[in-house]
DNA sequence: GTCTATAACACGATAGAC
DNA sequence: GTCTATCGTGTTATAGAC
């Protein structure tokens, strides 16, 4: 029997030389030294199977690099986690407000369906581009919900807090009939539904399984499609 | 520091006394005996803190039953979870189909609507009933997504393959002009949405923090009124 | 049928050499 | 800055007494 481990909850290591000055953000793991190679594989096999499903031995052996040296450069797993949500959804977000930018720049108000593609064409490419670090985005997303701890809600509020307002705000904009209320729950919708069809690559494709074979959850051109027309629908529900 | 330990992976167990002899179904734990408390434990511990943050031996504890009875009535964890799972999913998928074939039996056919709510409400008033075991339909939904292992697919599988066909024809009924492939997506994106709401509470109401307290995510007819108003728009949407 | 006791093993973290 | 070796603790699963 193999036992899995997890990591600490009652205790937290002490982090060594790295100075942690304000907020929960750390310096920056470079991006080619030992440091980066472990946060990279972290992402991937954390990924792939789980937080509290892969050890940090593991995740050393991996990246070529000694156990002692997770401790050495990040302390705790709990941190390393951290680092992980973070440098996944960083990236992604960029990518989110520039999409935003672009089509709130413009003297006329933006289209309902302009805002949705900001939101859903950037995470849906990045999930299914099959490179870099976006590519884990719903699978790391979903163990950050998992794991229900209050250092995950800590650094995705730091992540996304800023996103959701500039993204309301756009489709206040939008849509100016619309209760600042309803947006909230409808944005909320829209990511549950981004969220929830990324996964079905990693979940034995079941939605092509029980659709036989009519909906091809691998194209990325198809979900966007299908998400965008949904959720615009969605968003301009005269009711509620 | 606490070591929190999964479950295998690369052995199974071996089934003592109990003859499993097709499907994955055995026979179901009695609801007062031992192994009736044992289940009962386990649905609560592991959709508190994860499949894997929750060790046999806890379960045991909180079940006032010996951590070896958790083997002589299970085998090993991994069956456990699946039990916990199956008997979570399925009291639901009951009232589910009983919403719909409600809506579907009389001679016209039904609306959008209807087919929405028949999926809508007994999800939203199971999970926060905050009484039986459906009030943890949500998390334990997430945790099998996050566990990404064979047997979560089969069991979700053997639970949900027909609920997903009978909703998609029910759909089909109130919508005769859109493809069948679209109302697939939109089932998906659907539960999406739903599965997403209703996890808001566990992850601290975020939501109801970046509002700015618009949105009541602990209030049932709240999240049923904007859920339904959204998905049934989103359902009907011309494109796509 | 239920429990005690334990086997066999993996984990995270770190001390200390280099 | 990196590695070896190890500590202490947790785990699942089971053998065997009752």
């Amino acid at each position: 029997m193999r036992a899995l481990s997890g990591f600490p909850t009652d205790r937290i290591a002490a982090m060594p030389k790295l100075s942690t000055p304000s907020t929960a953000s750390r310096r920056d793991p470079s991006e080619t030294g030992t440091d980066g190679r472990i946060l990279e594989s972290a992402i991937a096999l954390f990924a792939a199977r789980g937080f509290g499903e892969v050890s940090v031995r593991e995740i050393a052996e991996h990246a070529n690099a000694n156990p002692a040296a997770i401790s050495y450069y990040f302390g705790a797993k709990e941190q390393l986690i951290k680092q992980a949500i973070r440098a996944v959804i960083a990236p992604l977000n960029v990518k989110r407000l520039a999409a935003l930018e672009k089509v709130t720049a413009a003297p006329q108000p933006p289209t309902v369906e302009d805002v949705v593609r900001a939101m859903v064409e950037p995470i849906v490419h990045g999930n299914m581009s099959g490179q870099g670090r976006e590519q884990h985005y719903a699978r790391i997303l979903l163990l950050g919900f998992a794991l229900r701890q209050p250092f995950v809600d800590e650094v995705m509020a730091e992540q996304t807090d800023t996103v959701v307002s500039r993204f309301v705000e756009a489709l206040a904009k939008a849509m100016p009939d619309a209760s600042r209320a309803s947006l909230y729950w409808r944005y909320d919708f829209m990511l549950g539904a981004i969220q929830h069809i990324l996964l079905d690559q990693t979940r034995g494709h079941r939605l092509r399984r029980v659709s036989g074979g009519l909906t091809d959850t691998d194209s990325a051109d198809d979900i966007i499609r299908e998400l965008v027309a949904f959720i615009t629908a969605g968003m301009q529900s005269a009711r509620a």
